[in-house]
DNA sequence: TGCCGGTTTTGACTATTGTCAATTTTGCCA
DNA sequence: TGGCAAAATTGACAATAGTCAAAACCGGCA
């Protein structure tokens, strides 16, 4: 094994804990079965269409999940550094995605298909809960983000996006909140005049 | 056991066998830790601040999730005959709940107690695909939600729901259409009559 | 049938947000 | 460091949606 690779799989491992603390037979299979990739800013790990065959983990960087609708792109969520990245509906049900994920920043992540997932899975059954909890949190985000749409007002909903994800404001370019927020850019710009 | 009682549990194994179709032992655990209720229009199944301690399933009847806010209230989520319901980030992690749910009309319906159910997940294993199914296809259809809130105008996004959900206009009011589309009863009133 | 309460529609006006076009600012790198 | 392309801001105007108040509609029931 590579210099410098446990200490990247001590990192996923940690994460891993929050759901369930891993046996060393269940942390050896997952490096056995997972792949390390250093991808650059702008590279897509999904386009729509396409079914999106890995869950990934990332060490460091940032990503974006979009859809094209009417030509024009939606951003639906955002992640950094060590949290767990897919295109959930598509990975879970292996169909074809309706959402693009594509990296906003030079990133290292681990990532692990679907088979040796449920070979995982079905080696050590009980970490299936892993495999709930996940989408469980992703639900429990969406949820959130749904409501906030639905009864906040623009220049609310950008404030409570503020206070809840600070990296945002450092990471992210004004167009990609806007679209994330359900606004236009312009919208936005002037709300962080202060009108 | 009561007569007619086998064929409400008919109803609801059908719907299982859409995501796992269960053994006869698993049946008889079901039957056995599980309840029938039949309820009235405008009871709740959970109000905020509480735990929501059981998975539902209907048999017949309508049902609607909303949240308040600002003295306002937000419709969240219906649903209709041969669906499980539940206040799913409140039941998973058994925390309170930030949403409401109402009865729509008199309802005829099956529940599981948390523990219950985590009993049956231990005792047949293979079972747990069913709590990970629920949670994905909720994430599903509030992933889809989510989208239309972002993407489109309050008429798109009317017509979407009557395209996607017949039943919507002839068992839910417009004051909760309205507030689930994220739009004030006038504006629906003017959408649908045109302009 | 006729009244009642709740639901839905309509009107007039205001507030918010979008669009298009023109600048200005920023970040990168040759 | 200078120059370029992308990102962000600004202005003028149009489109969309909200608010408040009043009227019309509808269903249940005495």
């Amino acid at each position: 094994m590579a210099k410098g690779v446990p200490d990247l799989y001590d990192i996923v491992f940690i994460s891993f804990e929050k759901m369930l603390a891993l046996t060393d037979a269940e942390k050896a299979d997952y490096i056995r079965l997972s792949e390390i990739h250093h991808y650059k800013k702008g590279r897509h790990l999904v386009k729509a269409g396409q079914v999106c065959s890995r869950m990934y983990f990332f060490i460091s960087g940032a990503v974006r999940g979009y859809s094209v609708r009417s030509h024009k792109d939606y951003s639906l969520w955002f992640e950094f550094d060590r949290c767990f990245v897919t295109s959930m509906a598509s990975f879970v049900s292996q169909t074809p995605s309706h959402e693009n994920i594509e990296l906003l920043e030079d990133s290292t992540l681990i990532s692990i298909s679907h088979n040796n997932l449920l070979a995982i899975y079905s080696t050590h059954p009980r970490t299936n809960v892993i495999g709930r909890r996940l989408v469980e949190m992703a639900f429990i985000e969406l949820e959130e983000r749904t409501l906030a749409m639905q009864s906040l007002t623009a220049t609310d909903r950008y404030e409570h996006l503020l206070e809840r994800y600070p990296q945002f404001s450092q990471r992210v370019s004004l167009k990609h909140i806007a679209s994330f927020l359900g606004i236009s850019q312009e919208t936005l710009s002037r709300i962080r005049s202060g009108k």
